[in-house]
DNA sequence: CTGTTAGCGCCTTCAT
DNA sequence: ATGAAGGCGCTAACAG
């Protein structure tokens, strides 16, 4: 037990100095076939573990990035995450995660102790895209990367998916099946995710000669209870939409959910599609038609551009903006007559 | 943007000594409110943030926890992760997580790169409850708590949850709706859940003196494709089970999935429940009883339990067991007719 | 090839 | 109430 073995105890053990031993432990090469067994030897004997800390300390580099995310409870972002810390990992990079909570203040906290730890990067999803949480942080000069959402205050690397492009899509695929009075359930318009999603919906209208309606634009916040809530409320208006688009997974589940409590029926009474694909979606009846996205791909990607700021840094280096197209996963949705039961 | 202020910068810039400055920034009280004022405003004026690097460095602790699990976008883990990082952040700590994809060997790169980091402490769902990967990191002395799965070859605290009582409950039911030839879908028996939950499934029949057959016992690997797969053996078996119970999520979804391909009308031609809820369960015809656990519970209470050795070191304190009773969510799920058609 | 040594930024006695 | 000085463990010149 007793302290831990240092790079001092392993150079008294094997004869040498801690110049030789750093050499070793770093691979550096230059040290004698000999001299290395040795020492070699010695580490062995001490357990001795190179103390990251002390290293960090002198190259000023921690080896460790940031990440935070509203909620890595959604399946999106525990995806993203899974493909950040992935890609992270075998560059030998570790990776802190936080949760902000869509909470602008406690992402400042969170920023805040990632300056003091000294995190070599960041990839974020902000609960703010208009805020200046990150004000601090960026006086730090360390390289930031924006995913799914931007950050409108600063000139950063940002990776997107086709928001607009998805939405349109599959509202498209709505009115083609032949529904027309199509409402949305959007997300808040803040975000980009939000707002360009409804960008989406207003275009498909738009291109196939509908009028847009007031009352079937109903706002959620991402979350389930919303969902859920917004199709209470369209269900019950007097003249109901005949399909409905969610703007994101967790409002499609608490959307789903409301329409089997009101025993709507989708596909028949009622059409239905949104945006990021949701397990349920294969098991309703019939499935359901939802764009879809390469999660962990956005995070490898979030990564790669993070790696890059951060291997060559020149913050004079434009931005740059990858935006990764959605597919639209078509299933069994087409408007149908009723089932005679 | 020059070199980031130290805390000697602030000393000179309020004409005071380092050692003044580290009172303030680490309130230890003891300076007159005019000195604490001048250091307070040189702190501002330079932007300075305290180097946590350098302060592990002297304090020999890093505030840090890692956690390891095997995959984080398994909703279960998600959970208990997003519990774990709630409770340490409100205990000023961090949280660094990796995924070890059930690989032993990622698991023991995981925890070297932790001992090199310095981690207060380690919460862990091993990839191998039977291996020594962790014989290297149990030298250093350092807090660890197993979740979800024991650490057989050490003594520390470990979360679990109530896996015989929860299959057992799904299982009696499963009988109580006059199911008999009831098939298990296993995770892997040398993992707790995996064997606790097959030994509930056996009590639940020798309980209802009902025969063990070997043959209705097939062996999945906790992932989806798994649970898909079992279930298109036990379908194509020459006498097939009458009802099914799934050990986990994941396999849940597979199997389910499965079973619509087939065309195997769960409630009508077989019945099903499983451990651990899935979305999913709420919209299946009928809705599927299935075991339930406070997912973000048990990472809370994995992180209580290391925050106490952390506070207090003294590895000759037994190891605490904590096991979460899971509740067996009961849906319309009963037996019935088939259905005209 | 190998050794010496000066920091990295901070905390913490020990003095004053 | 404040200052001076010795490390914490390691890396990176610079010397031999």
């Amino acid at each position: 037990m007793g302290k831990k073995a240092t790079i001092l105890d392993v150079a008294k053990e094997a004869g040498v100095s801690v110049a030789t031993v750093s050499r070793v432990v770093n691979k550096q090469g230059g040290v004698k076939q000999e001299t290395e067994a040795r020492i070699l030897a010695a580490i062995e004997k001490l357990d001795y573990v190179r103390n990251a800390i002390a290293r960090s300390m002198v190259r000023k580099e921690t080896k460790t990035i940031g990440v935070i995310i509203p909620d890595m409870t959604n399946p999106f972002f525990s995806k993203v995450i899974s493909g950040i810390e992935q890609a992270a990992l075998n560059d030998h990079y570790f990776t802190i995660i936080s949760n902000s909570h869509e909470s602008e203040a406690r992402e400042e906290e969170i920023l805040d102790h990632y300056l003091q730890r000294g995190v070599d990067g960041l990839v974020i999803t902000t609960a703010n895209e208009t805020g200046h949480q990150l004000d601090a942080f960026m006086k730090s000069n360390i390289p930031v990367v924006a995913v799914d959402r931007q950050l409108k205050q600063y000139e950063v690397d940002t990776v997107l998916s086709g928001n607009r492009e998805g939405s349109f899509e599959a509202v498209q695929h709505l009115i083609q099946e032949g529904f027309r009075r199509i409402a949305i359930i959007r997300g808040p318009q803040h975000t980009t995710p939000g707002l360009e999603r409804f960008k989406g919906y207003l275009k498909a209208l738009q291109m196939h000669g509908i009028h847009m309606e007031e009352e079937l634009i109903v706002d959620g916040d991402f979350m389930e209870e919303s969902g859920y809530q917004c199709i209470q409320r369209l269900y019950h208006m007097d003249h109901p939409p005949d399909a409905v688009f969610s703007s994101n997974n967790l409002m499609s589940i608490g959307a789903v959910k409301a329409m089997k409590d009101l025993n709507w029926e989708i596909g028949f009474e009622v059409g239905f599609s949104g945006f990021d694909d949701i397990e349920i979606a294969t098991f309703m009846e019939p499935n359901l038609t939802m764009v879809s996205r390469n999660m962990e791909g956005l995070g490898e990607v979030a990564f790669k551009y993070l790696q890059r700021r951060m291997r060559e840094p020149d913050p004079s280096r434009p931005k740059r903006e990858y935006i990764m197209a959605p597919s639209l996963i078509v299933r069994e949705s087409g408007r149908r007559l009723r089932r005679h039961v």
